[in-house]
DNA sequence: AGATTTGTTTTGATATGTCAAAAATATATG
DNA sequence: CATATATTTTTGACATATCAAAACAAATCT
């Protein structure tokens, strides 16, 4: 009674959703529908199969949240998927940027086996190549809260830690800029009315970018 | 337009059943169910389908033969298929009993540039971890006419070279008796009555097979 | 040849996952 | 607070892949 990859996919959606909400809301129908990729009618019968098998709570017109149950599978689906992005990226030698896609698919057919194998070559990693951090066998996931290029003080050394996209243009963007998770920059400045946030990199260039791009650049202090 | 697992797990079932069969008759409908692992009616109507699309000729009543087209996809998942064995195996050090299982998902998920990868990551390799010939990238592949255990001559110096079954306690059986590819070994004797095959190996032990599991075992004078 | 066995195809259902569009409900606006 | 707007649910349909059992065809055996 293993779940389907449709059914992985819903409950990682999820998983995203609510993590992303600073409050714990209810995740609206139509926001779950839309991650998946799905008509909104489809993800309600969805949905309700769920509620049934116990993996989510269904308020009927209010939302959706993961139960318990619901929340360790589909961490259970992030671990798969992060540990398959380390190892295609530090095994395989393939780029940040062009790994999701791949980890995308493989994350629903891998066997524990094969998962525990990567686990070991890698050393148990706690994070991804995006900083994304690992969860447990057992669906624990460490929660960090960072700051983003947005919200980190001025004038002062802060390390890229985690890249909250996966955009491949916009991760190839940020390994052009020497932007990567583990490199040092400072916030030199921010505008809010050209909506833009100036860097200084490791090596002293000077770079703007807007401000939705500087909130998916997770950093911490020093 | 590409073919669902589905469509792939015919056509390598197909593919199978065409090279394993001397003459080059038609598979029959039970053959082809059998080996897909579904009801004789469900491999009609997929068959009609597959005929529908080019991939396979059929002829109602007497059986299914692939179409070039056909063939040179079932070609191109067995690539796939067995790059990720000798990956599993040489790369992730699992052993070759165990990796047909993983082989048999990924090779329905696997992007081309994570195949791409693979195959240069093993140096182009030619043959699989258990001596089966790996398709090229355009869907050639190479057809050596193998001696078995039961067909080589006796007495005589032989190199085990390929081994046909997937059986991963058949596979730990020759393991354990230093029957992989690679090694030498003698036909002592053949015993039509006891129908069995006895062999001196290597290191100068003597063991016993049975002539079935003989006949799967491939090999190379010399 | 006629009858039986074996293998194949058809038929009618089922399970999963999906959509478009109509109906129902909630939220926002005047 | 009554209506307009947005969201959600329901409905009816469809695609894929499957099965069990009835109907059919081919091969085999007296």
């Amino acid at each position: 009674m293993l779940p389907s990859s449709t059914v992985e996919n819903y409950l990682k959606a999820l998983y995203h959703a609510e993590t992303a909400a600073t409050d714990r809301r209810l995740v609206p129908m139509g926001q779950l529908a839309g991650a998946v990729g799905v008509a909104p009618g489809t993800a309600t019968t969805m949905v309700k199969a769920l509620a049934e098998s116990g993996l989510v709570e269904y308020e009927p017109y209010l939302g959706v949240r993961l139960s318990p149950a619901g929340t360790k599978l589909a961490a259970l689906v992030l671990r798969r998927h992060r540990l398959i992005e380390q190892f295609l990226v530090e095994i395989m030698g393939m780029s940040w940027a062009e790994v999701h896609e791949d980890a995308e698919q493989l994350e629903h057919v891998v066997s524990e086996r094969l998962v525990d194998r990567m686990d070991a070559m890698l050393g148990h990693p706690s994070v991804d190549p995006h900083g994304d951090p690992i969860p447990t066998p057992d669906g624990a996931m460490a929660t960090h809260s960072y700051h983003s290029l947005l919200t980190c003080p001025l004038q002062t050394m802060v390390t890229v830690t985690r890249v909250a996209d996966q955009d491949a243009s916009f991760l190839r963007f940020l390994e052009a800029q020497e932007l990567k998770p583990g490199q040092s920059i400072e916030v030199e400045a921010r505008d809010p009315v050209a909506d833009s946030v100036r860097l200084r990199t490791g090596d002293e260039r000077l770079i703007t970018i807007g401000t939705k791009a500087a909130s998916k650049v997770l950093i911490e202090l020093g």
